[in-house]
DNA sequence: CAAAAATTGATAAACGTTTGACAATTTAAA
DNA sequence: TTTAAATTGTCAAACGTTTATCAATTTTTG
């Protein structure tokens, strides 16, 4: 691997002067630029960024820690991150917090270790004040992690009202909403409070089945076909859109017509469901814009490690109509 | 944050001392070494693994170049290799190819002033003797990147003729293979040859509509609507579940039964189809073992650049049997 | 208690780059 | 041609850690 002094001795110029060079300063002629690039260029030289970090440049590292890639929606959140990221000539550590303590700790740890510039987290394992000790700035995504983290979420409160209205414009009258288990501060508990407010208006009875995060799918299935059997709701609210295909299925297994006989509406709209299953109605989350926000706050942190940034950044959502709820009320 | 030196003072030793703690050489008494631990953990101590790559220990970095996470079976590929990797503490840097040449060189330039331990790639959008030029160790999934560059696979030949005698085994005679458009000398080819060579055996015709990995979900819908009216086959072998997906969605639109006028074989076969898509037939890739693979050689490599490796290594790959074909013939 | 062994410290060089200070040389302007 | 300006070079320190060498001190052993 070629070094500076290599680049040097071969374009016949002393290193400060390739040095000049690669930062661009100083004063410095046509020539002996074009001496320099040539000979970098034929030793394929690239400048050692650890070197560079040490000397106090930025590593341009940025941590990524988030439950999982395989889920779609963290998938799409991060490729959107990382490409825009490197866009911008940061370079991605990616970290799979798996939703453990333990693990989301040790990533803190090592991403500090290795002098990242920022960290952008859409997950929540550890105490409050155990973020408060991390020198690099944070940005969170959909968590609340302490006072001076800014949280990026969509209109989780608007995609729960938006959702359950759609369901009662197309007639109807006994809907579930089957939300995840999140801690009491999450934002995502919004979802549910719209549901709540909107069926409070209209003055019908919520029914509310929360199914956590982690559960595997056949155990969803399982609490599913008993909760549509037993209570037998005319529609579902799903808090994520996997689980709306798995209330798909189950009703289609007891030989429920959508979305006649039960109307489904999910939450994400992630590219990969609008396009493999288009005819599920679903929140759409703004991957693209959530991800420009929050890599524009993290970069003004980044600059300014005390800029004064807001609590809440809320999106709005939009909606995504598909078959299984009637277009309109009949 | 704090470093060796404050440890030591904290210490109250040298920083040799603290050093030897750290990295476990020379003598040292039980008592010095609880002083030590003592400071770094008040200090909440890490030592800079910038100052140490530098200084010559391995960064531990790895790269690993996909055409993108989003996609479900790069998404629990990449998310398997992270959690496997990070358990023997190596770090992930994530780079996107989006399958652009401009893209990936880039990468590799970044990933190599990094000096990173390793790559893992699975992406292929340079010439050959592009990669020549890179000194980490790379290993590489299903692509030939150059004769030093070990290929590891799942028997893509094997996983196109089970797809194809599950078909045939289930009475199909006009059975379609939607395939890629991949370079002629890519592994993924030998689905193609599989499917082949078992309907030469079979005495029947082959057809093959090739569909680029990059054509949108919509051009697609449309191009398998003409295929599925055009020649009316009575099965479609798909070469990924996404678009054994697509057709499934088609053929209902066509008013086909599946599995009865239609039989459906998809690949790749992930947790996420498996659980959500559980009547897709398809073909399994086992990516647990592959990501094993992967790391076990890479690692090999990362201990002596030299190691004899084969040039490509084959996983059997199995069946996961849904409704979209017959379990068995009537 | 003396000798041997174990422990700790002080010092310095090295990793590759950046950058400031200042000197030397070349080029351009008057 | 003289002077000023622009260009390039030399030298050294710094970033935080590791590790070798050698010396000094403490502990253990016989």
């Amino acid at each position: 691997m070629a070094k500076l002094s290599d680049v040097a001795e071969l374009a016949g110029v002393s290193v400060t002067t390739v040095s000049r060079v690669i930062n661009n300063y100083g004063s410095l002629s046509e020539k002996t630029k074009t001496k320099v690039f040539a000979a970098m260029h034929k030793l394929n030289y690239q400048p050692n960024s650890v070197a560079r970090s040490l000397q106090g440049k930025s590593t341009r590292l940025i941590g990524l820690i988030f439950p999982g890639v395989s889920n779609p929606f963290f998938g799409e959140l991060v490729q959107t991150l990382e490409n825009k990221l490197s866009a911008l000539d940061y370079r991605v550590i990616l970290c799979n917090s798996v939703n453990n303590a333990d693990t989301e700790r040790a990533y803190l740890r090592m991403l500090q270790a290795n002098q990242v510039a920022g960290i952008i987290t859409g997950t929540h394992n550890l105490a409050i004040n155990e973020y408060k000790h991390v020198d690099a700035p944070i940005i969170s995504f959909d968590r609340h992690l302490g006072d001076n983290i800014p949280i990026v979420s969509s209109d989780n409160y608007a995609g729960g009202k938006l959702a359950t209205e759609l369901l009662l414009k197309t007639g109807a009258t006994c809907i579930t909403m089957i939300s995840g288990a999140n801690r009491p501060d999450s934002p995502t508990n919004q979802r549910l409070n719209g549901y709540q407010d909107s069926l409070k208006q209209a003055n019908l009875p919520t029914h509310v089945l929360p199914l956590p995060f982690s559960m595997s799918p056949t155990l969803k299935r399982v609490a599913i076909r008993q909760h549509l059997t037993d209570l037998k709701p005319d529609a579902v609210f799903c808090s994520d859109d996997l689980t709306a295909i798995l209330v798909g299925d189950v009703a289609q297994e007891l030989g429920l017509k959508i979305p006649e006989q039960l109307k489904l509406v999910g939450y994400d709209g992630t590219r990969l469901i609008q396009d493999y299953q288009p005819q599920l109605s679903t929140v759409v989350q703004p991957i693209g814009d959530l991800a420009d926000l929050m890599i524009q706050l993290l970069r003004q942190r980044i600059k300014d490690n005390k800029a004064v940034l807001q609590a809440q950044y809320t999106l709005p959502v939009s909606l995504h109509t598909g078959s299984s709820v009637l277009a309109t009320k009949a």
